[in-house]
DNA sequence: GTCTATAACCTGATAGAC
DNA sequence: GTCTATCAGGTTATAGAC
């Protein structure tokens, strides 16, 4: 009934096996693709053996996952943060549009800069998930996405909600291909060509959402993010 | 030394098998991908044979690049056709930014309507297509680039064009995402809904385009499109 | 916790009968 | 042109020694 004094930790304590095959899965997967990397090539840059990759995941579903999961966390967390120390730097007064967009892009070029190999994979993931991540993006992503909009509808108050959605997606979609262009060039230029790229995609996506309202505005739909995929 | 009389059709006359293999390709590349659909998984769903399969493209490789090829090429052929009709239409005078980019985007939604499944392969091909069929669209799509851009930068004479070239990679960014995101749902709705997105993407995108012009515009280097992709 | 060995299965390609 | 049978090599997952 009592706990064993020396109760194993379940799950640290062995932070150079599993930690390599985190990095080398983020790595490898981002590259490859969840079909593309095995479990052998993983096991093998990590420098573990085969049967010890599995036992500390399980399954290699579960190793995606969690190599995703990792870095998407804080990731988003960060999102959150700078909207909060914006608002609150504002005291009541809606953000201007730029400002909430650039709390929403920021962190994935910050997170790209020192890791790189994840950018990649995150790439790929919000734009493709393999079937079984589809349902944990979406959740974490969730309580994030309601959070922008609205901070947008307050400074955008002409504009229907369905439309904003629609156009935040396009917005997404500048991001998602740039920054999977950018993961390939990382360490090859200057910080502040990082910062200039930021700058220059703020405004792009800024001056579109803010763009002239259509005629007759239709009632969209919500479109789901990432998309309804069939699978892989 | 002469040919033979009888010289049999060294691709054509047997359509069917050729052609059902060649859209069971398409939908299945698009859903799992190059990695995640097998030679046994097409040849089932065209009904035909799996050595048949082989024995018609030489290679899995081949008849991936052909099943991509056989569309992309008549919808890049679509968008210069409209391009070209615009221009003579205006009579020397540069287009406007708008019409440009209809023009871009337009075959695109024209070919997801008539061939949902190649829209996902587009997609998922234009965003990170395989190794051995980046060379294989990069030369499909310069001449097609060439083009739009020049036209746009009559169109934005004070733009720079390493800035335009960065400003158009973002534009297509918000087309590819959505254009993924509309292959899952074709069919639901009606074709005014469809215009009504275009036009929508239209605004957001040339609104980008047109955004004021940094304080102190940095000369981009150009970035490739698609992306270098190291594999997969 | 880590390793070896192996099970059960899937992959693309090919040789040869028809 | 189409089929069957098979090859050599890959996959994940697992059972059991250490």
């Amino acid at each position: 009934m009592f706990p064993m004094e020396k109760s194993a930790p379940k799950v640290p304590s062995d932070r150079t096996t599993r930690d390599r095959l985190l990095d080398a899965a983020e790595h490898l997967f981002g590259i490859h693709g969840y079909k593309g990397a095995g479990m052998r090539m993983l096991a093998e840059e990590a420098g573990v053996n085969l049967g010890a990759a599995t036992y500390h995941f399980g399954s290699k579903d579960a190793l995606y996952i969690e190599t995703f999961l990792r870095r998407f966390r804080v990731m988003n967390a960060e999102r959150l943060r700078l909207l909060r120390e914006s608002e609150e730097q504002a005291e009541g007064k809606p953000l201007p549009v730029a400002r909430i967009v650039d709390c929403m892009i920021r962190p994935l070029f910050q997170s790209g800069l020192k890791h790189p190999s994840f950018q990649l994979l995150l790439a790929r993931n919000l734009f493709m998930p393999p079937p079984f991540l589809h349902a944990v993006i979406r959740q974490e992503l969730e309580p994030n996405i309601k959070v922008f909009q609205a901070a947008l509808l307050r400074a955008l108050p002409a504009m229907p909600d369905s439309l904003l959605h629609l156009r935040t997606m396009f917005g997404m979609g500048a991001l998602l291909v740039f920054s999977f262009q950018m993961a390939q060039m990382v360490f090859e230029r200057h910080a502040t060509f990082y910062e200039n790229v930021l700058e220059e995609m703020v405004r792009f996506i800024s001056a579109g959402l803010q763009s002239e309202l259509p005629p007759s505005p239709e009632q969209w739909l919500p479109f789901p993010f990432p998309p309804d995929s069939e699978s892989r």
